[in-house]
DNA sequence: ATGCCTTCGAAACGAAGA
């Protein structure tokens, strides 16, 4: 079974591009975040021409999380059990959903903007009950999506850059090193080797060219889910082209 | 080749992204 995520940015402006790239890799189960619809405006049925149930979450043009599914979609949950609000509105940044027997999770982790900003302590509230829920999933579970953290100086082209900058701050890390403690691992990074190794290169500046990316679209594994892991990759290839994503897909296969 | 930012909704710009 091969499984990835995917933020897209905007599934109405990319969805050519996801469903070519989805029958090409021969994708049974795709994450996708920052799809930026309400649920209504969700394009499903390129998706179901090739197979493909839906759950989406999605409330404005801000956020919003999905899953497409080839093996099956049970149990769909629309974010977890004591997720914060954001100014009182539960946003759509976590979606849960059964797929071939594995338990996965398509998340969207809050930017925190600045240092200063509320959206950061929200953005360290909003994983540390993600950790607490997580932590009592069982079973071979996936915590996959755009976790706006580089977890280490390497996943990100210059630490002087985002010296001061959310993304990279000490609790940022400690917050995603907590998920880790809870019993899941990066089951990607053993089959994608730094340095300057990233799944993110902003707009701007011919990041992606200059190979000036960042590293925080993760899959995290559970031990049920990790020890399956047969192959893992970014593909890169898909930030090339016309009208890219700003990220890449990361993929892996499972036994 | 990898190419100088893009998306949305509302208004013809501004917020948000990371």
């Amino acid at each position: 079974m091969r499984i990835a995520t995917w933020n897209v940015n905007s599934i109405r402006t990319r969805v050519d591009r996801v469903t070519d790239w989805l029958a090409r890799a021969d994708v049974d189960v795709l994450a996708m975040q920052e799809t930026k619809c309400k649920d209504a405006q969700f394009p499903t049925m390129p998706f179901a021409a090739l197979g493909y149930e839906i759950a989406h979450v999605g409330h404005n043009q801000w956020n919003g999380v999905a899953i497409a599914s080839r093996v099956g979609l049970e149990d769909v949950q629309i974010g977890f059990d004591g997720a914060p609000s954001w100014q009182d509105i539960a946003e759509a940044r976590a979606i849960g959903a059964t797929c071939g027997g594995v338990r996965v999770w398509s998340l969207y982790v809050p930017n925190g903007r600045t240092l200063a900003d509320p959206h950061y302590p929200y953005k360290l509230e909003w994983l540390a009950a993600l950790r607490d829920a997580a932590s009592s999933w069982t079973g071979p579970v996936a915590l996959v999506g755009d976790w706006n953290i580089a977890p280490t100086d390497e996943d990100v082209w210059d630490p002087a850059v985002f010296e001061g900058s959310t993304h990279v701050s000490a609790p940022e890390r400690a917050a995603f090193q907590a998920v880790i403690d809870a019993g899941y691992s990066d089951v990607v990074r053993p089959y994608t080797p730094g340095p300057g190794v990233y799944t993110y290169w902003d707009y701007t500046q011919l990041r992606f060219p200059k190979r000036q990316g960042m590293r925080i679209d993760f899959i995290l594994g559970s031990a049920d889910f990790a020890q399956r892991v047969t192959h893992a990759e970014i593909v890169r290839e898909e930030r090339k082209g016309k009208a890219p994503s700003d990220h890449a897909p990361v993929l892996v296969e499972l036994t």
